[in-house]
DNA sequence: GTCTATAGTTTGATAGAC
DNA sequence: GTCTATCAAACTATAGAC
């Protein structure tokens, strides 16, 4: 079940490696230097470059799923929730400046490459789409829930583009201030 | 200065290429199988592919230019010229579903490579961000207006990297109108 | 489970005939 | 200006010793 870890710190490796130097970019070789291991013994591990992408998009959905769970209850209320995702791009701010989001960045990556795991890639879109639009149910907008979730998973998906692109963390701060004005008043106004 | 057009045909299978595939992953085989041309004549045109991509780039900078003095013209006034931008998500939304937006999957794809020629992919954004901000002082204004740009650029990203990844035609359209009418109580709202 | 060695392709790039 | 032939390097992947 644990093995050796090895497969495990392939995972990682490939996970960082595929976020910041892009999937088709990364080599079998970038990885094992990661890891410190030969090319060779990577095969015992893996079958071939997809079946890692395969393991990476699997550890990240895992992730994501733990991470907005932790949100649910750490929120409290549903604005309180749709603020920490917003947070999110605050708080990651130097990744996000450095390699954009990790989510839309593969998902664009795999659709220009036309790849086979393209579709569970945007799973993990799916997963954040979902988890917003019932925070909207429960604050009052079932009607246009899914609007709002798209609108606001968009908006993220803009700025960390910009803010990759400009290197403007500042651009960062004053867009979550706000997309929290937004919020506030998507979930006050209960029409 | 026209040569035989055969360099301007590899520009312009090179841009088609660039976008549909993403730079890393176009190779010298592609472009010449696209140009009719054998691989070895390549480089009687172009030294290396990173010269391909600078001209690539200079092409695109030079039709977005093109793209925004048309608007310029045809917008009228201020408020017109912004959903002009607005409108070009819908214009070119089968593009845009296909394959992202061509700058900022670029721009991200540079990025990630950390390639010399990535500034000058950004000076595209750059193009459309004082563009923009031109018309948001023009609307009265000028305390925010370049906030106001990166807040339209940004929200124009996020709609095509989402549009791309869940290939939602509708989806478009509504945040284009919703886009609309942030502009119009941008324009109206004279503060 | 990890290694070395290597096969087989594809890549970007060069040289030289025509 | 376009071609063929070829290069060295990098890639994914396999085989087999330890």
């Amino acid at each position: 079940m644990r093995e050796n870890g090895t497969r495990e710190r392939i995972v990682e490796a490939a996970n960082a490696l595929f976020y910041q130097q892009g999937f088709e970019q990364t080599s079998f070789t970038h990885i094992a230097e990661a890891v410190g291991i030969t090319r060779g013994n990577f095969y015992y591990h893996f079958k071939s470059k997809d079946e890692i992408l395969d393991a990476v998009i699997a550890f990240r959905f895992g992730a994501t799923e733990a991470m907005l769970e932790r949100w649910e209850q750490v929120g409290g209320n549903p604005e309180g929730r749709l603020n920490c995702f917003a947070e999110i791009l605050v708080v990651n701010r130097a990744k996000i400046m450095g390699y954009g989001c990790p989510v839309g960045t593969l998902c664009t990556e795999l659709t220009k490459m036309n790849h086979q795991s393209r579709q569970e890639a945007n799973e993990i879109f799916s997963l954040f789409r979902v988890w917003l639009r019932r925070q909207f149910e429960l604050a009052g907008r079932p009607g246009d829930a899914d609007d709002l979730a798209m609108h606001l998973l968009a908006r993220s998906q803009g700025v960390a583009t910009l803010a990759n692109a400009f290197q403007d963390e500042e651009f960062i701060r004053k867009e979550v201030e706000t997309m929290r004005d937004w919020i506030k008043g998507v979930c006050t106004c209960l029409s």
